[in-house]
DNA sequence: AACGATGAGTGAATGAAGGC
DNA sequence: GCCTTCATTCACTCATCGTT
């Protein structure tokens, strides 16, 4: 509402000014409606590629669809990106008709809402996730203690008891008050390749075997749940009264893309700003 | 310093479905 | 039929970052 802090004071409200289009537009109508590309492009973010230049990978797909190319001719990362290109295509009824037919303007454009559906999609799961991860992480009938608000991420990352311990890189003990120490103030700096303990199976991570369990915490479950089905699914009968965005897009099965999307969310709602 | 692009975060509109 | 709830989407503001 208008209590955030960040509004000028005397500056209409998104509602009001949205009411003002809705006058001109007549009652109850969203002020333009939205291009179907956008609303493909929330799913291609999310299954498929999700920090995806858009505008590159049409542009590059179309030149290599011109050229008639063999794809084993191609590099590793050519050959992705084109098969991301097909994907892209095939979830997006009338997409490669339209592109078709469009000037190298128009092609642009139609990039463009795509990388916005993404975009949108993004931000939308990283502020249902901000919330809905405080009930997964604290133990039933219990409190975290220092308590995390819902909406703020400060105070969350390393300098909470509960989330360092769960961001902790699998291998170290965040139990030793020296590597918490470091990891706190930041001296212990960790590496790409050092997955967050919060991403295990019960978080518990074998050093005997790094993949056991990898990638299937009951946090990602959660957060996969919330995200491609409802956030009602979780931990409860759900209650959902619209299909969710699985059905939605006839997602029937669990891709690499979407783990790495879910497990990208997850990280960030336990980091502070 | 000014500017533009981009991302994070917010509140509200919309539509679908169930309950009464 | 109306009301309520819920999921999803949208328009918007503000902050940050890179470029000029």
């Amino acid at each position: 509402m208008s209590s955030d802090p960040r509004r000028q004071a005397g500056s209409p409200t998104s509602g009001q000014k949205r009411a003002s289009n809705a006058l001109e537009l007549g009652p109850r109508k969203r002020p333009m409606t939205q291009d179907p590309l956008v609303h493909h492009g929330r799913h291609f973010g999310r299954a498929v590629h999700t920090f995806c230049n858009v505008q590159t990978l049409v542009t590059n797909g179309l030149s290599l669809m011109g050229e008639d190319v063999d794809e084993a001719s191609l590099t590793a990362h050519k050959r992705k990106e084109y098969s991301m290109f097909h994907a892209l295509l095939k979830m997006t009824p009338g997409l490669e008709a339209r592109l078709m037919e469009s000037s190298e303007e128009e092609v642009i454009h139609i990039a463009d809402l795509i990388q916005k559906g993404a975009n949108g999609a993004r931000a939308d799961d990283t502020k249902g996730m901000k919330s809905a991860v405080i009930d997964w992480i604290t133990p039933k009938g219990q409190i975290l203690n220092p308590h995390i608000p819902r909406n703020v991420k400060a105070g969350r990352g390393f300098n909470h008891e509960h989330t360092g311990a769960l961001l902790c890189p699998a291998g170290l003990d965040w139990g030793n008050s020296e590597t918490r120490a470091k990891l706190v103030s930041g001296q212990m700096q960790i590496s790409g390749d050092q997955w967050p303990v919060l991403l295990y199976a019960n978080y518990s991570y074998d050093p005997e075997d790094p993949w056991n369990g990898l990638l299937r915490s009951g946090l990602l479950v959660s957060a996969f749940k919330h995200i491609f089905t409802s956030p009602s699914s979780v931990d409860q009968e759900p209650h959902a009264t619209r299909s969710g965005n699985a059905r939605i897009h006839g997602m029937h099965s669990v891709t690499k893309a979407s783990t790495a999307y879910v497990t990208t969310q997850v990280n960030l709602t336990f980091c502070t700003l």
